[in-house]
RNA sequence: GGUCCCAUCGUCUAGUGGCCCAGGACGUGGCCCUCUCAAGGCUGAAACACGGGUUCGACUCCCGUUGGGACCA
């Protein structure tokens, strides 16, 4: 049974990869592979006014960036109008749908009266059992939804829900333009794709029984539905642009890694008890639509941050390189190794790629400019001697390894009797051009001999 | 306006009637470590929206109120 499970991540591509949509892929991506089901990513564009294929391109760049790896598709669905006329006319044919000829105008003055006489403005069935129709205008499809009784949905996460028919509407499938309506596709493209569960926003809640009498109508056993709670931003209403970053695309040119924002994006939601850091591997051994909450949540920059040092921390530093390089500029001259020692000592001091590439220049680049307060405060007459002294001891060290610099500095402290920061802190301005760095042992040798003695006699010059 | 969903520290959450005068994480305060910045260690402040029930016992179940959100127009 399990092995039947099929689920699909439907976007609109009506902007790039949303934050929200890659949460709802990612859950519809761990439960299939979870219950070793298929996932399929299909593409919304009904809506072909506000649809571009630059947003299609950019969704299929982001789920790959992000690793969801889909096992069908992506499909879109244009061009699939002729099967959606097919399955209007089934309806038709049948009479579960009939053609309304009601204008806009006509429809509108309804709605006022029944808004002015309190009752909620429904379409009122003046074309239900029409028997001859007067064909001067073009007409709608409607679907004739039950007009007594209730629906049930049971949802996976936010359990049963029970509607009153009386509150439905006849829905338009097809517009007099022939387009057919969001709420019909999607049945259509569900049957016809064999979708067995349904995960999506829960914006889609109401949506949803008026899909059940579809599939119903169609003789087809509706799917299992799990409708995830939003994602909010800072002040409660639905994340959006001005909350900040929400596209998948500027977290990556922020410097995130994909992993460390599908593990934030997991935990919106999601919990494993305690656990707050997982692999893909253990996302897809425990992930379980049980766990999932049913409150929306409110998206926190500052953990994402934290989580990305975090898995920057914990990656290999050849790893990093790849991700490094877009940030870098030309790293294909500079040798690897040595690349990597050089950022073993920023990892734990970035949070971001961004960051960490930051960092990098005083160890790439052959000069470094001198930030003027720092400058200020630590090249100062009062460091001259301890500055000549240590050009001279460095020039003549023949093992520039971090174990005998800092046997050079022990040398220099004992002989000025001074604290380690009283050197140390100028050298940093002079090595690095500012007063935040890693050991400053290890960067004097990764720097090098040269280079560091080099921007050690332009430092004391400067004074 | 109608329908639906939701409600534990500022935020993400654990908690499925007694283990909870509520645990973890981010953030935040303090201390330690220290060549700077981080990282790390220790430590502090911080929540069950409110009111009724049900029960020997409610964060946990039911009802209502309030507040937030979504959808339909």
């Amino acid at each position: 049974m399990s092995d039947d499970i099929r689920v699909r991540f439907a976007p609109s591509p009506t902007g790039y990869l949303h934050i929200g949509g890659a949460r709802t892929a990612l859950f519809n991506y761990l439960f299939a592979r979870r219950h070793n089901g298929k996932f399929i990513l299909r593409i919304e564009d009904t809506d072909r006014s506000r649809s571009t294929d630059e947003y299609i391109e950019a969704i299929i760049d982001g789920m790959k960036w992000l690793n969801l790896d889909y096992d069908e598709g992506p499909f879109r669905q244009t061009d699939r109008t002729e099967l959606y006329r097919q399955y209007v006319n089934l309806l038709l044919e049948e009479g579960r749908a009939y053609y309304c000829y009601c204008s806009a105008e006509e429809l509108e003055s309804k709605r006022k009266l029944a808004t002015a006489a309190g009752k909620p403005p429904r379409y009122d069935g003046t074309c239900r059992d029409l028997k001859n129709p007067e064909a001067e205008i073009k007409p709608v499809v409607r679907f004739k939804m039950p007009q007594y009784g209730s629906t049930m949905v049971d949802d996976l996460i936010k359990g049963k829900i029970v509607y009153e028919n009386s509150v439905f509407d006849d829905i338009i499938i097809m517009r007099s333009d022939d387009t057919p309506t969001y709420n019909f596709v999607v049945v259509v493209d569900d049957i016809e794709m064999g979708i067995t569960h349904i995960i999506r926003g829960d914006d889609h809640l109401n949506n949803t029984p008026k899909q059940m009498h579809i599939y119903e109508a169609f003789g087809h056993t509706p799917p299992k539905f799990a409708h995830l709670p939003m994602i909010l931003g800072s002040d409660k209403a639905r994340l959006s642009k001005r909350h900040g970053a929400t596209s998948v695309q500027a977290y990556r040119e922020m410097g995130y890694l994909p992993d460390a924002l599908l593990n934030y994006l997991v935990r919106l939601g999601w919990s494993h008890s305690d656990q707050e850091i997982f692999s893909k591997a253990e996302l897809i051994e425990k992930f379980s639509l049980e766990h999932v909450g049913s409150s929306a949540a409110v998206f926190n920059p500052e953990k994402l941050l934290w989580m990305n040092g975090e898995y920057i921390k914990a990656a290999s530093p050849e790893g990093l390189i790849p991700l490094l390089a877009p940030f870098l500029g030309s790293v294909d001259l500079v040798d690897k190794q040595w690349l990597a020692r050089a950022i073993v000592t920023l990892q734990e001091r970035s949070r971001t790629i961004v960051e960490l590439a930051n960092s990098m220049h005083y160890y790439i680049e052959e000069d470094v400019v001198i930030d003027e307060k720092a400058g200020k405060k630590f090249l100062t007459n009062e460091t001259k001697p301890y500055l000549t002294a240590l050009i001279e001891r460095l020039t003549a060290l023949e093992d520039f390894t971090a174990k005998q610099i800092e046997a050079v500095f022990m040398s220099l402290l004992a002989e000025f009797n001074v604290q380690l920061g009283k050197i140390a802190q100028p050298t940093r301005v002079a090595i690095t051009g500012n007063t935040v760095s890693p050991g400053i042992f290890e960067v004097i040798e990764l720097v090098g001999k040269e280079r560091t003695i080099k921007r050690l006699q332009k430092a004391l010059a400067k004074i």
